[in-house]
DNA sequence: CTCTAACAGGACATATTTATCCTCTATTAC
DNA sequence: GTAATAGAGGATAAATATGTCCTGTTAGAG
């Protein structure tokens, strides 16, 4: 539903904000999220170019968030690496059929509207605040 | 969010609910909602597979719905071609982790679950309902 | 200045999705 | 039976998404 590169943009900004400290090295976000070194800097330089993160080279460079995370819209890191696809016109391409859609296609674009505001009113610091554990991104299980 | 080919299985159901007085050819339902013949018969083999519509080989052949489209939730059609990926395990794989999400993840698998709730609760009768033009997915501007 | 760390970006490789084409089989009409 | 219609299914091609690798550039430390 959501592509794997969103997916990873999302780990990837998740570890960022819960390791605000020091920059984070490309290879400590691969690690931390289990994402291949050489595809997550791909991911990375969309993040950059949609001012979600900034870089910074060189030694004790890395990435860090260039807002705080209660400022970053989930939504915002989504549409960086790709939107979600609104429905505004016929997709058939049938001349004279313009912005009203049909039954079909309102009902699906209603879906897509509701995770957009689903998404666009979660913020990064809504995915971090509650857990305090080790692990990065998931919770382990208690014993 | 959704593929092509469910996007294209969802027209020709919708093609089908709105013409039950005779089978519709593949060739018909391609014409009709714009996608091309060789490739939607892949997508109706798959309709078929899922019971969601019967095919008829031989002449005055071609496909209908298998049921009153009061009975068929728009859900049923998408889960034919291509189901909506429910997280259920940390995707991570991380051992240790399992079936408890981290608000990411938990976060992602409510919007799908509110899709599929919403898709789930909706007939293909009620996306067809309301419109009585001649065209057979999308309506026209008014003049 | 030189060395090393680290991102930027292009070229290439693989996998998946989407699309095309051709042959086979089933059905109907005659 | 024969001919025509129409779906089933396999092989193949094209497009896109995902993943790898290598070189260049920037920044900091000595």
């Amino acid at each position: 539903m959501l592509s794997q590169t969103t997916e990873y943009a999302l780990r990837a900004v998740v570890h960022l904000a819960k390791n605000p400290e020091q920059p984070q090295t490309a290879i400590d976000i691969a690690d931390a999220t289990r994402v291949s070194p050489g595809y997550l800097s791909k991911v990375m330089q969309s993040l950059v170019r949609g001012k979600i993160v900034r870089s910074q080279r060189g030694l004790h460079g890395g990435f860090r968030l260039s807002r705080d995370p209660s400022e970053i819209p989930v939504l915002e890191v989504i549409n960086c690496v790709g939107p979600i696809p609104r429905i505004t016109r016929c997709p058939l391409g049938i001349p004279g059929h313009g912005e009203k859609l049909c039954s079909l296609h309102r009902r699906l674009d209603d879906a897509m509207l509701a995770i957009e505001r689903s998404f666009g009113t979660t913020t990064l610091a809504e995915l971090v605040e509650q857990s305090d554990d080790s692990f990065p991104l998931c919770e382990h299980i208690q014993p």
